[in-house]
DNA sequence: TATAAATATGACAACGTTACAGGAGTTAAA
DNA sequence: TTTAACTCCTGTAACGTTGTCATATTTATA
């Protein structure tokens, strides 16, 4: 039962490979009598159509590429769902890769997917510059980027604003009262971190708090940075009032530092995120945070993939900004 | 830059295919000043390998299909991540499918990944019986199932004793001294619900409870199950003490229902989980669960079957049940 | 020096599709 | 009755690789 060609097939219903294929790709001008018997024989012998032979020939694998940086960053399945949902409409399947923030890997993986040819690309670049893509642009293998910008490279860009959301976080601490509030960064380079920062910043000027270099520190986007840089700040001689935390991982960290230093919130310090979390409102306490669209992310970023690849999208490149929401909750 | 074959570079290095291809693929037998000369030429054409072509004469694909109900789930990040870890050793790519539950859409994007060729796949299966598998089975491609089990076909299958895990979550809250004891169900169907719903009853009699239908609702699986479920319990006249919910998202449902009816946990009713979550420290309180190897499942289940690819498995297949543990926190 | 063995290359036929150019038969229009 | 337009089907040439066999070199062995 295993390697059934169109020829066997054809062979079986007394036709030729090319009646096969023209039932198969469902053309008209096939007999109505002709086509059931074909129908049957694919049936009967268990035939599938072999993808790769079709790719040859088609040059279009109806296959995309997703490169992210941790599906278990519980940021990505949400994006994912609606990458997923949005190509599944147009029989489009996706290869996962998970880059671990190393452009070795990622670069590894971009090869992969060149080979297998993938009609288009989402990615969340690990760091601006990503040389091999100028390979996928060459060949004309339309590229959108999700919530990282890249540099050099034509593609479209689907993203929040982050300084601003930023800033309104910032700024609602300041409002509460808070004059030391400090900030949880995450990896150095990508433009979210930047950005995120940069709202930050913003937002102590625009109040006329000057800036503490201690109270800004790294927490590398992961729980345990969150929760050491969080014991850090309380190391401090003058511990924050007031905690910014600028992913949800950190975030996490956060809360558990908090919960083993003992420290009530909001009573001896708030703690404001960046991501709301699905689950934020059971936390102890419900978390204020600044929500992103992680599903529309992915959703808007698959639909204009979507257009690129039957041409329909628009000629320029596309830098579509989304807005944050602040979702207050009882954690300041 | 585009459609540059093995052919062109070939007569741009002067040598035949045959010769490129053996650069290539890294076979010896090459003059090391061939080798640089072709591999300048791939280098300045931005050639690369069409994986299509390659597929159709190899008979290999290097990519597997994973197939799950909905990564938007917090299960199954980790698992995904076990499984790519895994793979990526072997340089394989995996196709991710979300089925949401839905047969006619595990089907679709079965017979999507049979065209594509997969060489071979990893399961959650929507119910017991997938009959598609078969053309699976027929064609020699390996199967691991994960997290549910599957009739009538054969394929590895990795999961945790639900049975047990189960009755430890209810037993520790018999011991706690609880009697009224309910229970949060999934989806019907999936062999996950009914072994966790066996291992509550087994707990009951074996400390001499009698079961009371009207503490057994469904959750199907979902937040908003969880929600209703719980609220539907706080309608009895007889309120539960203690509810063991059966999967995470119904959890997480849960513990907003409860919030929501301004009911102290563990005070006025003690909630046990079958999955931990990674956050579940964090929460309010700190849930008591059942934790899975969740990660463990996913690299289990990918070793399986890289090694089935290697044709180094073991000849019987195999059926590995990993063991759940009981996380004791603060909500019981 | 003759011979065998190893190394380095090329020619060519697969692999399983689809696109395209026709061609035979049927129906409709002039 | 001729011509035109369909409808239905076939044959053949791609598509871009790899594997096999054959052949020409070079190196090692006797």
């Amino acid at each position: 039962m295993t390697g059934v060609t169109i020829r066997d097939v054809a062979k079986k219903a007394g036709v030729s490979p090319s009646t096969v294929s023209r039932v198969i790709r469902g053309e008209t001008n096939v007999h109505p009598k002709t086509k059931r018997r074909v129908l049957q024989a694919v049936k009967k012998m268990g035939y599938s159509l072999d993808g790769s032979a079709r790719a040859i020939v088609k040059k279009q694998t109806k296959t995309i590429g997703v490169s992210i940086s941790d599906i278990s960053n519980p940021f990505y399945p949400l994006l994912i769902r609606g990458i997923e949902n949005t190509i599944n409409k147009f029989n489009y399947s996706m290869i996962l890769c998970n880059t671990d923030e190393d452009s070795s890997k990622e670069e590894r993986y971009l090869k992969v997917m060149l080979e297998k040819r993938v009609d288009g690309l989402i990615i969340a670049p690990t760091n601006p510059q990503v040389p091999f893509l100028k390979l996928f642009e060459e060949r004309g293998i339309p590229i959108v980027c999700i919530d990282r910008a890249i540099e050099n490279v034509e593609a479209d860009m689907v993203g929040v604003d982050n300084v601003h959301g930023a800033f309104a976080a910032v700024e609602h601490l300041i409002k509460l009262g808070h004059r030391r509030i400090a900030i949880i960064t995450g990896i150095r380079g990508i433009t979210t971190t930047n950005e995120r920062l940069r709202g930050y910043l913003d937002a102590l000027k625009r109040y006329g708090i000057k800036k503490d270099e201690a109270l800004i520190v790294e927490g590398y986007s992961r729980i345990e940075g969150g929760i050491k840089a969080t014991k850090e700040l309380f190391k401090l001689k003058s511990a924050p009032t007031a905690i910014f935390s600028s992913n949800n991982l950190m975030t996490i960290g956060t809360f558990i530092a908090l919960k083993e230093l003992k420290k009530s919130v909001p009573k001896d310090v708030a703690v404001i995120g960046f991501d709301d979390l699905e689950w934020a409102e059971t936390l102890d306490p419900p978390l204020t945070a600044v929500s992103q669209p992680t599903y529309t992310i992915g959703s808007t970023a698959a639909q204009l993939l979507m257009q690129r690849l039957l041409k329909e999208g628009p000629k320029k490149k596309q830098n579509i900004i989304l807005k944050t929401s602040l979702v207050v909750r009882e954690s300041c």
